[in-house]
DNA sequence: AACAAGTGCAACCGCCTTGGG
DNA sequence: TCCCAAGGCGGTTGCACTTGT
């Protein structure tokens, strides 16, 4: 259903995506973020470019990524959006919990402009989607609060001993290596990922290390990048300057260069 | 059964925005 | 203020699958 996979005059692979792919891209963002797109898949060891790997993360392999049917108050409250924002896929697509604009745009163009154009019963759906909006509205308001809640300062330094593993993979859909299970990703049995189990062993320092927040960067002048990208280390190197952040690139060539031995072996 | 037309959706392309130097 | 790199977004395309004739 894709275009075929195929190689540009730069060596780098188009068109579908294999498993394979898809694991290690997987692997990489779940245990380093995405800290650089474009330099991403050199570390991970795909052929592909950035944006082809931003773009099949955002809208396949992403946590929470809301596939299939979709239900008549989505329909609607896509229906209402799109009245109120016109083409904004992105921001229709925030109303609208796991499903990416991506989806989005490709239903609205499939079902709902036909129906919008041609369905008499459409004031029934914008009532009903001014009800579903309504009630979004709510849940937004709600999580508005609970994240300013828990962004607070004294809120993170309490937490920062227990960082939770549920929230730090929605916001940065990389950090661990446990919780890929939680969703329904069964990628650790595709691959041989022995010495993947190793590398974790080795990685499980950092969940014991001071929770990083993005300010802290900021602070001391480090990549912002990569913080809010999720990069992770064993290493403690958020205030040892350079020195530490050196360190976190050899780790990352290290897990690197395990990626690509793990896969000559197949 | 064979072919054409329609459909669904993953992926690509190119432009725009943003942030850093 | 300008330039450049990177990320993000919306439009478009390609192709497997489904449905109709």
């Amino acid at each position: 259903m894709v275009r075929a996979p195929f190689y540009d005059k730069n060596g780098l692979k188009k068109g579908a995506w294999s498993v394979e792919e898809d694991n290690k891209l997987r692997a990489y963002i779940q245990r380093f973020g995405h800290w650089n797109w474009r330099e991403l898949p050199k570390f991970a060891g795909l052929s592909r470019c950035g944006k082809s790997c931003r773009l099949r993360w955002m809208n396949y392999l992403r946590p929470g990524v809301k596939r299939g049917n979709y239900t008549e108050e989505e329909e609607c409250m896509i229906i209402k959006l799109h009245e109120e924002l016109g083409n904004k896929w992105s921001m229709i697509a925030a109303s609208l919990t796991g499903r990416t604009d991506n989806d989005i745009k490709n239903h609205w163009h499939a079902h709902l402009k036909k129906c919008t154009k041609n369905n008499p019963t459409i004031s029934k759906m914008k009532t009903l989607s001014n009800e579903a909006y309504q009630h979004d509205a709510d849940i937004a308001r709600k999580t508005e609060i609970d994240n300013f809640v828990s962004s607070s300062p004294s809120y993170q330094v309490m937490e920062s001993s227990q960082l939770s593993l549920e929230t730090s993979s929605n916001e940065f859909p990389s950090l661990s290596f446990d919780n890929a299970p939680l969703f329904g990703i069964n990628w650790i049995a595709e691959d041989n990922l022995t010495t993947l189990e190793t590398l974790q062993q080795s990685f499980s320092d950092f969940w014991t290390e001071p929770f990083i927040m993005d300010n802290t960067y900021d602070q001391n002048k480090y990549p912002v990048s990569l913080a809010k990208g999720g990069f992770c280390t064993s290493q403690p190197c958020y205030n040892e300057g350079k020195d530490s952040i050196f360190m976190a690139m050899q780790e990352v060539k290290n897990y690197q260069g395990i990626n690509e031995d793990q896969y000559l072996l197949n």
